[in-house]
Parts: structure tokens; sequence; C-alpha cells
RNA sequence: GCCUCGGUGGCUUAGUGGUAUAGCGUUCGCUUGGUAAGCGAAAGGUCGCGAGUUCAAUUCUCGCCCGGGGCUCCA
């Protein structure tokens, strides 16, 4: 069946002439109908299923109609949707049924069956006007909107990092007991308050935008669409160095293979068509000869249709894929905030397909462990705090093993339990990035997934040399790079608001040490020490611009540069460097050899990887990007 | 998409119905320095784009594009 639903001012409709033998008997006269949906409806061959594709175009419609706020429809039978028309007694069935069942709610009428029909329109300007649906009598997986605030959970449940629990409601979650042990428990109160009552009120730009800016990493990019971002080579950098993180540090370790998909997917495909589900009006799409293309919005249309035509038993159970995902969605235009949200990200989505609950579980908890160094390591330690989502009847089933993780974790959690599945998980986590305009930014989400691995076909070959769907469970260590950069910024601005200097990891630094020789004559032993540094991969630069020393260390505050090292007659001849590091405060110096200072270095970054920065090590060669 | 505020050299910005201000940066000259900004000069602007009003528009009006904030939603 295909409609195409049309949100109008008015129609106006004038039998003609009967076009078919057994066309309605009606009267010959115009009728206005005002302000009202107009649906054009096309039965096809295969609606044989006269019920089940009545109900389904009974919710489609009402969908709609509540969306755009209408209580008067106008059913319009319009064979020309279709190149493959069902007989018309079957399409007038079908219509005369949604109709009675429409009619509880809406004031409802039907253009004349099997007439030639004359007709004006007059359709509304605004996004939701005009909209097409194409289904059969199969159930629609149901688009359950996720209400505001909580609405869609029956309970709530806070927890501390022991696991200790405390019951609270919308209204009384002030009052809980939890937050007034202290300020330990601040950040998870910014984040109930924010799951519940929604965010505060935000004083201009976040810092990050300006961070994001000033240091030379990301910037908007008006050459393109809105959301897409462009990339400077120090922000190149710590976007390649986290994604070497998720690679070398959870991925490989976790035991997941590392696959690639297409970007683009064709709409006629009926998996890919049944995963568009509630993303289908952020998709970036267009239409093709024979085809509607798509870009992804996530990795799972590719890795679907991949995973369900691998052979596997349950002899290679868990089995583990991941991918660095490009991803789009087509947010709307004021939803954009700089990093926080955009409409072109890379996302790493981890997926585990498991043969049973129990190991689904297990790797569950694994990848938890995963999702808190990662915090730990990008966010700082006691700025991250734990939402969960679970399904009540699961909950009630894993208590246990839900608070022996959060145990296992140490971190306070805010559970919010629904009363019935309505996404495709039983069960979710977000690790979530407290920022210093009291946002809360989701970095990483493991989520328990038994509903996709029946429905994709994902299916291991157990002992018993039958077919069993897998459960799967999802994980996007990294929801988004660029998000995870706007945590790291907004956490820095924290610091910046406490009278701390504002600084990245050290492992993420695209300078982690700069020489700044007092005069030319120095240029030589700077050039000594800077090879010797990166003999053991430390990222080093040379300031070796005409400049006073007092505008070169000006410049490495502003570059937010960890170590500074001043060289001159004295160093030339000491065995000790004064050190001037950022995190000691403003203006701190401390005499070091270089050997110290590079085993402090290697100490702090320990199991981080590295990478070259891809820009030339004196500052005097590099362009200015921004400013 | 809706509501709202904005767009002036590479960046940040003043200002005006008669083509525009300053700082940073850039280039050149002087300065060879000691832990947050040495001195001087020069170059650099269709005042976001298009249309309208006007003798005249960067300034007023409308449309579009881009950006910020809010609604909303999520990774």
């Amino acid at each position: 069946m295909k409609i195409l639903l049309l949100h109008s001012d008015f129609i106006e409709v004038e039998p003609k002439k009967k076009a078919i033998k057994d066309a309605e008997d009606v009267e010959k006269i115009k009728k206005t109908l005002k302000d009202c949906l107009v649906v054009f409806i096309s039965a096809e061959k295969e609606d044989t299923n006269i019920e089940g594709v009545a109900k389904n175009l009974k919710e489609q419609i009402d969908a709609v109609a509540s969306q755009v706020n209408t209580k008067k429809i106008l059913l319009y039978p319009y064979v020309h949707l279709t190149s493959k028309p069902s007989p018309p007694k079957r399409a007038f069935d079908i219509i005369k049924k949604a109709q009675i069942l429409l009619e509880k709610k809406y004031s409802v009428d039907h253009a004349p069956f099997g007439w030639y029909k004359a007709f004006t329109i007059s359709v509304k300007g605004h996004p939701l006007a005009e909209l097409s649906r194409e289904f059969g009598a199969e159930k629609i997986q149901k688009k359950v909107k996720k209400e505001r605030k909580g609405g869609a959970f029956s309970r709530w449940i806070i927890t501390d990092e022991k696991g200790k629990t405390y019951e609270v409601d919308k209204k009384n979650w002030k009052n809980c007991a939890l937050f007034k042990k202290g300020k330990k428990y601040d950040m998870l109160k910014i984040f109930v308050r924010n799951e519940l009552e929604g965010n505060p009120e935000k004083e201009g730009k976040p810092k990050h935008i300006e961070y994001m800016k000033k240091l030379e990493l990301v910037d908007y990019c008006p050459e393109s669409d809105v959301g897409h971002m462009k990339w400077y080579p120090s922000g190149l950098l710590i976007k390649d160095l986290i994604l070497e993180y998720q690679e070398k540090n959870i991925a490989m370790p976790f035991g997941a293979f590392k696959i690639q998909n297409p970007l683009l997917y064709r709409l006629s495909v009926p998996e890919i068509r049944k995963l568009l589900g509630e993303f289908h009006e952020k998709d970036y799409s267009w239409e093709e000869e024979n085809d509607n293309l798509i870009l992804r919005f996530a990795s799972d249309p590719g890795a679907f249709p991949f995973m369900n035509k691998l052979n596997f038993s349950y002899k290679n159970m868990p089995i583990r894929e991941y991918e660095e995902a490009i991803c789009f969605r087509k947010e709307t235009r004021s939803e954009l905030v700089g990093l926080r949200r955009v409409r072109n990200f890379l996302m790493t989505d981890v997926h585990s397909f498991c043969m049973n609950i129990n190991q689904a579980k297990e790797e569950f908890r694994i990848l938890n462990a995963y999702g808190k160094d990662l915090m730990d390591s990008i966010i700082t330690k006691g700025r991250w705090v734990l939402g969960w989502e679970v399904v009540e009847e699961f909950y009630e089933k894993n208590k246990k093993w839900l608070f022996d993780m959060i145990k296992e974790l140490g971190v306070p959690s805010f559970i919010k339990i629904m009363p019935e599945r309505s996404h495709y998980y039983d069960m979710k986590n977000e690790f979530q990035s407290i920022e210093a305009d009291e946002a809360n930014t989701q970095i990483s989400t493991v989520q328990l997934d038994t509903t996709n691995g029946e429905r994709f076909g994902i299916n291991y070959v157990g002992k018993d040399n039958k077919k069993h769907p897998c459960i799967i469970i999802h994980c996007s260590t990294f929801g988004s790079i660029e998000r995870t950069i706007c945590a790291i910024l907004e956490n820095a601005a924290i610091d910046e608001k406490q009278g701390r200097p504002p600084m990245l990891p050290l492992w993420l630094s695209p300078t982690q040490i700069r020489i700044c020789p007092v005069s030319d004559q120095y240029l030589k032993a700077a050039e000594k020490l800077s090879k010797e540094i990166e003999l053991e991969n430390i990222r080093v630069d040379i300031d070796d611009r005409v400049e006073s020393v007092g505008k070169k260390i000006s410049n490495s505050e502003k570059d937010w540069i960890p170590y500074v090292i001043v060289i001159g007659e004295k160093e030339a001849k000491s065995k000790t460097l004064p050190i001037r590091i950022r995190e000691l405060g403003k203006g701190k110096v401390k005499e070091m050899s270089i050997k110290n200072l590079i085993k402090e270095i290697k100490t702090k970054t320990k199991d981080m990887p590295f990478k070259q920065l891809s820009l030339p090590k004196q500052l005097s060669k590099r362009p200015i990007f921004v400013g």
C-alpha cells in the first residue's frame, strides 16, 4: 500500500464521471473540507490481507494526524501512486475498513470511489505537511516517541558507587538522602535534574566552540552543509589518537575484528527499510534511476547484513566486530551546536553477537570496564556519571547482576525503569560527561538487544546443528568522536572556571613539549634537545621565531602547551633545565633533567597511543590556521 | 522546521543614508632577548549574498545563505 498525506488548508472535490463499473453511487456535487489531512491511497496487488492493511493504514494516518493536530480526515482513493494496483473492490474494502477504525477518533470522509474527480487543494507549508508512506499488512514496528522529561519511564532509582539504592520520583528527587552526603554526588544530581526536569538555561555559546577554533582543532565549514566540520592538523591528530585508543585499548583486547562497510545504501532492500524506523526523517536521501539511496545513520545498515551472511557456530561465540563508522543524520538546524551535535560524525561501533543471555550479560559487563577506562582517560575521574535504562521485567530478573556491575564500576548511577520495551534494547547504559554549563553529554553506551538478531536473521549454528538467532550487544565506545572532543574541551572549561589552567589530557596534547631558544644562537642546542625527546615518542616543537622570550611564553600559554623549556646560555652549561609546567599553575617553573622530564611524561601517558603531529617542528614554518 | 539575536580585512570588533574604526595577526625595518605580549612602518575590506526604496544603501525593507541561543531530539 502506498499513501500520500497532505495537511491542507482546504480541498474541493467534485465527482465528474464513473471510471469503473463498481464505482459507488454518489451525487455529483462539489464538496469542500477545510483544515484537514488528505490521504491519497493506492492499494497494491500484494495487499491481500484487508484487515491487516486497513489496520496499518489507520495507524499511519493516526500518527500523522495527531502530529499535525487535526481532527478531520479525507480518504482519497488514488490508484495512480502505484504501478501494480490491487483489484478495485479490495481497495475500496480497505478504505472503508480504515474509515470505520478512524471514526472513533476523527471526523472522517472519503472521496467517491471509482470516479473521475476534479479537485483543488491548498497544502500547508510546514515540514510535516507532505509525507508519503509505504507498507503492507505485517505489523509495523511501532514508533514509540520517548516522552520528554522521563515520561516513558515509570520508576527512577539513584544509587551510590557501592550500589546502595534510593528510589525517587519526579517531585521528590531533590530530597534524596544521597545528595545530602556532600559534593561527591553533585555531578549525579545535575544529571538526574537534567533527565527529570530538563537542561538548565544556557548562557551564551558553549566554551568548546571558542576552544576548538583557538586551539586550531576543528571548525565550521560553510562550504558544506551545516554540521559538517573541517579538521585542522591538531584536531585530526586528536581524532586519530582516539581512534587508535579505540582500536588498541578496546577493540583488540576485547577480541573484535575490524570491518568497513559502505556509506551509501539502497532503500529497496527490505533489511535497510526495516532499519530506518525512527531515523527516517533524519536521513540524507535522494533518488537515483531505479532506487532511492540513503547515507547511513549508524553502522547497523552495513553491519547487520554483513553479519547475517557470515558462517559461524557456537564454537565461535561470542563473535565480535567493530567499525569506525562515518554516519550522517540530518538533524534540524538549530539542534546543531558546535561539536555537541553534528550532521556528519564518526562513531566507533562495536557489536558482540552472543549465544544466550548469560553470554550477553558477561559481554555487557566486560564492555562496561572499557567504558570506565575510556571516561577516566579522556574526561577526568569524577566528572562523569552513569545512566541506565532498563525494561521493568528485565530489571526484576537481573537486579543482582546490574548492581554487581555498578559496584564494579564504582560510579554513582541513575537508573530509569521502563514499563515495557519501547526500543530494541532491554537495557542500556550511558556514560555521561557532566560539563561546565551543567549540560550532560553521552560518550559511550552499551545496549543489550534480544530482538534484532532474529529480525535480521543473524544466526549461529548450535550444537543441535540448527540455526539460532544471536543476542546482540551494541556498544558505541565513542558515540561520536566529535562529541568526545566536545566533552574534553568542556571539561577544560570547568578547570578554567575554577581557576586552574585549562588543559587537554597529556596523551592528546598536539604539542607536549615546546622548546623556546632565547636567541638564534641557541637554535642548534634546541634542535639537539628536540631530537633526544622525539626518540622517546613525545611530541615536541621549537619556537624558532625571532621573538622575545616573553612573547614565546605568552604564545605557549595560549596554545595550552603542558611543558615549556627556555634554553639559552645557562642551560647550555647546566645539567638541569627550567621546565615551565602548566598544570602547576601560573608561571611555575621547576628545575629538572631532561631524562626526568621524559620519564614523567612517559609515566603519565603510559598505555596510551602515540602519533606524530603532521606539522613542521619549527613554529616559523607553520601557517596560521585560525586568526 | 518554528521563535529569537547576529554577520564589517585572516581573527576580534567600532561606527555611519554620502564606500569605514581599532586591536591581534601578516610583510618590511630596527631590536638578540631570560618565563604572559619590545619599537616603528606598510599591505590588507564590493561592510554575508540577491532584490527593492533612494540622487546615493554597508546603514532602511524583503528574500536567501551562514552563525549563536531557545523549542525538540539524540550518538
